[in-house]
DNA sequence: GGAGACATGTAAACTGTTACATGATTAG
DNA sequence: CTAATCATGTAACAGTTTACATGTCTCC
């Protein structure tokens, strides 16, 4: 149940919209909590039901019509709760490890489209990874850390540690793959010119 | 729609029922797709009504009787296909990182639970890593990697680079939150003793 | 006043989680 | 024959995803 506790943390951060939250969580707070814009609809209106947060006042009813949010006492409380508590880690759940285990049954060192797959996916966690780069010198310069920067500073150091995590083992893997498709290491001996 | 896929992998693998394949998905491939009993009793029933995969024969009426599934043609074809296909990665999602980000809004010092949390799942992955290295001596001692197992190996890599990973940054983090709770960065004050 | 972007919202399908129900087998 | 365990399954609900519906504002 994080979905609600990110809201109330980037409301926190700024009062936004509905369509404005969609955006942040596109990046920044979304590089850690991705939701889409119904999912942050719907739980906007269970947050003001709740007595968490608030509209601001606007007299037009509401369709179409821009809504600012802010969170309430109770939220915050509700927030610090949460962030005092304790919750164990997801475990893993990973498509791209688990397609290497089936690769691994269905016919190992066969299409090359697994090596394809392998450069694109670390093409994308460098991409992740160079967007990472750019916040944090834009955000964390050298020696200006202050006390709720260093948490916010961590996180990001997270995120980039993952990602390189990713990039170390996707070149690995990409060689394990490559001399696979071209060995053919059971000996079916494809040709290996074209 | 990674479940059908990591059950027919399990299922070639080897054929089990559903109470043995829920017991493979605490351990070995559940690792990197976790599942519980009644998802995968579900998915078995849409998979047999796909044709992907048969209950062995058998006389006795179903409830409560053990019932072996293995996996047809079609549902080789089916795992192929998936293997083949392109799939980008999942955004991130971890709550940890999430209610650290929280914490920098609704007070970044304060409690000393914080830490605590920390200390706790730096536990937890390590003694996760622990097991992958168990395992990795045991199905992949060096020099004897072949064909498919080069394969599994790999995948074995990624869960363990991704533990690593957290370890490093858990070990970073309550560098900093010690540093934060010690000094009590703002000015709070509250006495270091305890 | 029509097109397109902005903004909020509803509906349905799918996935994941928790609790419980039922039948079979085995040990005492 | 009772209790415990193994094994399969149903039901209900919470969370996620995708597609679509509706209303407003701006620019031409």
């Amino acid at each position: 149940m994080s979905l609600p506790h990110a809201i109330l943390t980037a409301l926190l951060e700024k009062p936004s919209s509905g369509l404005e939250l969609t955006r942040r969580f596109d990046k920044s707070i979304g590089y850690f909590w991705s939701a889409t814009h119904q999912q942050i609809y719907r739980e906007l209106g269970r947050l003001e039901r709740a007595g968490h947060i608030r509209a601001l006042p606007c007299e037009v009813p509401t369709r179409g019509q821009k809504k600012e949010y802010e969170v309430l006492p109770a939220g915050r409380a509700e927030l610090t709760a949460w962030v005092s508590g304790a919750e164990d880690p997801r475990p893993v759940r990973d498509p791209l490890l688990l397609r290497l285990r089936a690769a691994a049954m269905v016919g190992a060192g066969g299409p090359e489209g697994l090596g394809a797959e392998l450069r694109r996916h670390l093409e994308l966690h460098r991409a992740q990874l160079a967007e990472y780069a750019r916040i944090e010198e834009r955000d964390f310069p050298p020696g200006r850390d202050t006390g709720e920067d260093r948490l916010r500073h961590l996180v990001l150091r997270g995120g980039i540690g993952l990602e390189e995590s990713w990039e170390r083992w996707l070149t690995e893997a990409l060689a394990v793959v490559e001399a696979l498709e071209d060995g053919t290491a059971d000996g079916a001996g494809s040709g290996s010119g074209g």
